[in-house]
DNA sequence: CTACAAGTTAAAGTGAACTTGAAGTCAAGG
DNA sequence: CCTTGACTTCAAGTTCACTTTAACTTGTAG
């Protein structure tokens, strides 16, 4: 087996369709050496790397957040254990912050929906202040006020 | 204080934009009576409907999907307590999922992560079987492929 | 009466994360 | 030589949940 690998190659293993990896090679989440035909072909450390893409993206992170995680990965050299971990370090918090606040919503599905309060005034479950700061156009950032998100 | 309350009354108590409520008021989430002027005339109750949507959006729901949760509401009366008992009762499980998924990525992001190991083939905890279900163009559904999430 | 705030509609724009389509290149097989 | 398949680039399209803009009408205050 060939130690560069197209990309219907790393599609295939993972998962990840040709066009999202040529758009993350836009968006400089991996890089990749050309054939002479001019065809992509990616050493095999770019597995892992699409791998901890999909994880963080389940995490919520957006690919911009994503992109400031991997600039912090060595230049040159291919990642190790060690690297990665630095890396994930932030990410607990994060889960635990919205484990907490699905814990709050699931607390008031039972108490305040189910007993028909809901309100504005009284109820802040669905309300955590985040709505007061807007950020324009487009979407909104899944109400966190901080980054795209996952179910 | 009247019966009726104008739109700006109901972003303000709200805290949702007036160009959101007639946006949900488009996608028939909202109803709303005109006066004389053709300006919207809100019931009071449209304030809990509010609640409710803000709310099941931070759960994950789309507004597609909250839109059929409302449908099952009672037509032509003001839904009571045990109405959105009964809309909410499904939900819960929705949330042990993911909740139980983010845990099972927090686990992965100390051991799987951490260690080093992350993979395709060795780790499964990104890739939960739901890439191989693509639903066309678009943006990808927030991976879950069931519907969008919030962080 | 004029201002002005507050509302109306319809259409277009926004951002994220991709996908799709068009048009072209390149190597291998028949 | 011709076709096929895998790849390339670039531009435009798609979805969701809105926001913004433009042009217009209404009600209230001075």
């Amino acid at each position: 087996m060939a130690t560069l690998i197209t990309i219907s190659e790393v599609a295939r293993r993972s998962g990840v369709a040709a066009s999202a990896l040529r758009f993350y090679e836009d968006k400089g989440l991996i890089q990749s050496e050309r054939a002479g035909s001019g065809h992509r072909r990616y050493p095999r450390a770019v597995l892992r790397l699409v791998a901890f893409i999909v994880f963080a993206q389940r995490i919520g992170l957006s690919l911009e957040e994503i992109g400031a995680e991997l600039a912090k990965l060595p230049r040159g050299r291919v990642p190790e254990g060690s690297d990665w971990a630095k890396l994930s370090a932030t990410w607990s918090r994060r889960i635990d912050a919205r484990i907490a606040e699905l814990e709050r919503l699931r607390a008031g599905l039972t108490g305040c929906i189910g007993c028909g309060c809901l309100s504005m005034e009284r109820c802040k479950l669905a309300n955590p202040g985040d709505r007061a700061a807007r950020m324009g156009a487009g979407p909104r950032y899944w109400i966190t006020g901080m980054s795209r998100s996952a179910t």
